[in-house]
RNA sequence: CGCGGGGUGGAGCAAUAGGCAGCUCGUCGGGCUCAUAACCCGGAGGUUGGAGGUUCGAGUCCUCCCCCCGCAACCA
């Protein structure tokens, strides 16, 4: 080994915020930085890892109060809810970090003054109409004739004093930038849309803090004031690392800053591709060298919701198929730029046909031949011909291919070069025969030489895999007998020693029965208690839903029949259906209910063409609030079945006429 | 003309800089028995969403059109 000091590389995750247990969605690109993380010490990089929770916020504040906590205390749960799912998949985090930290705090405070005192920050007023019991602000197309959208009252327009950052100040030198750098933004897409899309058409300079709720860190020149996200949460890289905005930076700064690697979901690529480096700027600081805003994880096709019921929760699947199979597939089945899917059948398909059936059987067969024609130890090399250069070649080569794809964090495609070799592998135990090698005495010589090249394969992959399965790697290098995992021992070919005894064989992956295991995770599901965090999403989803879920109500979600009595079903019939001239979901409905005709939209132009509803009886109802729709006034509501992205009316039969009162 | 992503054998995906359209799964047939009903070989299956154009040559470049998916506006 040299003496030269390791390369420093310095990567994060974005942040995680604290308003709910995170979902599979959220793991995977734990999972990604940890299996690169992995991959850069394996290959010599001092690495700092850095992940964390971002803890402030109205909405946190909302949500503490919903459950009857302090927000401190509500974010310290989370937080280490958090931390715990984690911990659970594995992850070699170096530091994780929380922005309720008083050292962080003190820094943004300090951050944020310099930014006001060099004129980058000014106060200026928040404006947009403003509902006073809801204590919102919206927007002048958000209103609803003209009223509150939420709560249906008069809306003033106000103004909240607000601090604001100047961003087309440094507008010019980010665009500068971004062009001179065309790795800065991954992938490549991206790059385009931010330019394009934000920053020459001119960027809106951004509101950086707020008055109207106190859960933030204050504006310490000026009391009322807390900071808004931005500045908080996106700072954390620098001051976590040691950053210090008023005296020297700590040593492990200067080691690490800048960045090699941001890792964020494309959601919030913006923030750090525009505001970001922005705001580095303004300190003098270089910039990150790469931000790569990663595909999403969905759950059957579409992107999981609390309202959708189809939230996956990472320690439930760890629980159900083990955590180096999930590891895998988030890993594995994620492609580079586009969303990757996730259901349980794929799982177990995943787990079935390429760990199973490839990587373990491979694993296992070679063991067990070493096991029962060497009495399980290592025989000696003996490298024949042909067959044999075209196996060792693929596996001496195989740190610097896979290298290549993480380089381009390719991770996917990294992965699939592994499993190719252990295909290779096991076409070369039906090429070798080495049972029938067994039968012939003369042949002893070769048939260790056969095993000796597929222990080789598997002690060199081991090392590999190790970077996204440590839990396996370690495994099937324990079964070698084998401690060195160094990144050398990955290059060169046929350092096991001959006459080394084995470890013990162990399956490293167990074949899923898909109808047992599905019945398995079912009862799990029903059964397991659900954690303090998890409660705190249904909390956090109650707002939103309009209606109790078919769940036996508890006691607070009644209503009583008083309230069943406000409202006025009536029996309509529809006279004449159109399609919205200006917009794409919306019926324009004539219905008469008997003492009118009303015009009621209806979001249901997907799904019914205008002549095929003309004349159907249906249920109205009657005395909702009309509401304007794309313009247009709809005067009540028709009553839909749906169930899997199918509708169907909820309607009396057609000798009731319209004007009939239902109840 | 809102922004963006995508249409490739039954399914899921590849195809660096235009150059014989590949891979995995499934399916059909064969082989093998060391192995977790696994592994290995072979076959069938595609006018690359449509129509034009550029070119010796187009999945790939240009023009127009159709369809799907996110986000946004509009799910009363």
């Amino acid at each position: 080994m040299s003496d030269e000091p390791k390369k420093p590389f310095y990567i994060t995750t974005a942040i995680a915020y604290t308003s709910g247990k995170p979902h599979i969605g959220n793991l995977y690109e734990i999972v990604l930085a940890d299996a690169i993380a992995r991959f850069m010490r394996f290959s010599g990089y001092d690495v700092y890892f850095q992940t964390g929770t971002d803890e402030h916020g109205q909405k946190i504040q909302d949500k503490a109060e919903a459950a009857g906590m302090a927000p401190q205390t509500f974010v310290d749960m989370i937080s280490g809810e958090i931390r715990r799912n984690w911990d659970v998949m594995n992850i070699s985090y170096d530091r994780f970090i929380r922005t309720t930290d008083p050292d962080h705090m003190a820094k943004i405070q300090k951050i944020f003054k310099r930014y006001y005192e060099q004129g980058d920050i000014y106060k200026g007023m928040y404006e947009g109409w403003y509902c006073k019991p809801d204590e919102s602000f919206y927007t002048e197309s958000q209103l609803i004739d003209g009223k509150c959208p939420d709560c249906g009252r008069p809306v003033e327009y106000a103004k909240e004093e607000a601090y604001f950052f100047k961003l087309s100040k440094y507008a010019k030198r980010l665009e500068e930038y971004i062009e001179s750098h065309p790795d800065f933004i991954q992938p490549e897409s991206r790059k385009n849309e931010m330019l394009n899309n934000f920053i020459r058409p001119g960027l809106k300079d951004l509101c950086v803090s707020r008055t109207s709720f106190n859960w933030g860190i204050p504006v310490d020149f000026d009391p009322g004031h807390v900071v808004y996200v931005w500045i908080d949460a996106l700072a954390n890289y620098i001051t976590f690392p040691g950053y210090n905005p008023d005296g020297e930076d700590e040593p492990s700064f200067k080691k690490y800053w800048p960045a090699d690697l941001h890792l964020v979901g494309k959601d919030i690529i913006r923030f750090h591709t525009i505001y970001w480096p922005i705001m580095l700027m303004a300190l003098d600081l270089p910039l990150p060298k790469k931000v790569f805003g990663h595909p999403w994880l969905l759950v059957g096709g579409g992107k999981m919701s609390k309202s959708k019921g189809n939230v996956i929760y990472a320690d439930d699947l760890v629980h159900s198929f083990g955590l180096d199979a999930i590891r895998y597939y988030c890993l594995k089945e994620m492609p580079f730029a586009q969303d990757g899917n996730l259901t349980y059948d794929l799982i177990i398909d995943r787990v079935n046909g390429e760990l199973v059936n490839i990587l373990g059987n491979l694993v296992n067969r070679t063991m067990a031949m070493t096991n029962q024609y060497f009495d399980g130890v290592i025989p000696a090399k003996y490298i024949d011909d042909a067959m044999d250069s075209d196996l060792i070649n693929e596996a001496s080569t195989l740190f610097e291919r896979v290298s290549e794809k993480m380089a381009d964090l390719k991770i996917s495609d990294s992965m699939q070069l592994i499993l190719d070799l252990f295909r290779r592998a096991n076409k070369y135990v039906d090429e070798t025969q080495p049972w029938v090698l067994a039968k012939d005495p003369d042949k002893r010589e070769r048939l260790g030489g056969v095993l000796y090249n597929l222990l080789e394969v598997i002690r060199i992959s081991a090392c590999l895999i190790r970077c996204y399965l440590p839990d396996t790697g370690d495994k099937m290098l324990k079964m070698l007998s084998c401690s060195d995992n160094s990144m050398e021992s990955c290059l060169s070919y046929g350092l096991l020693v001959p006459g080394t005894k084995l470890g013990e064989s162990e399956k490293l992956f167990e074949r899923i029965d898909p109808v047992k295991q599905m019945a398995a995770v079912e009862e799990y599901l029903a059964n397991k208690p659900k954690s303090a965090a998890e409660a705190a999403n249904v909390i956090a989803a109650a707002p939103a839903a309009e209606q109790p879920s078919d769940n036996t109500p508890d006691e607070g979600s009644y209503i009583t029949i008083d309230d069943l009595g406000k409202v006025e079903l009536k029996v309509g019939k529809i006279i004449s259906a159109e399609k919205h001239p200006d917009a794409d979901k919306l019926l324009i409905l004539k219905v008469d209910t008997g003492e009118k005709i009303r015009t009621i939209v209806s979001g249901i132009a997907k799904y019914y063409k205008p002549e095929e509803i003309t004349g159907r009886t249906v249920t109205v109802v009657a005395n909702l609030k009309p509401a304007k729709l794309r313009g247009i006034v709809s005067e009540g509501m028709i009553l839909m079945a749906e169930h899997d992205g199918k509708l169907s009316f909820v309607a009396p039969s057609d000798d009731i006429p319209a004007g009939g009162s239902v109840r």
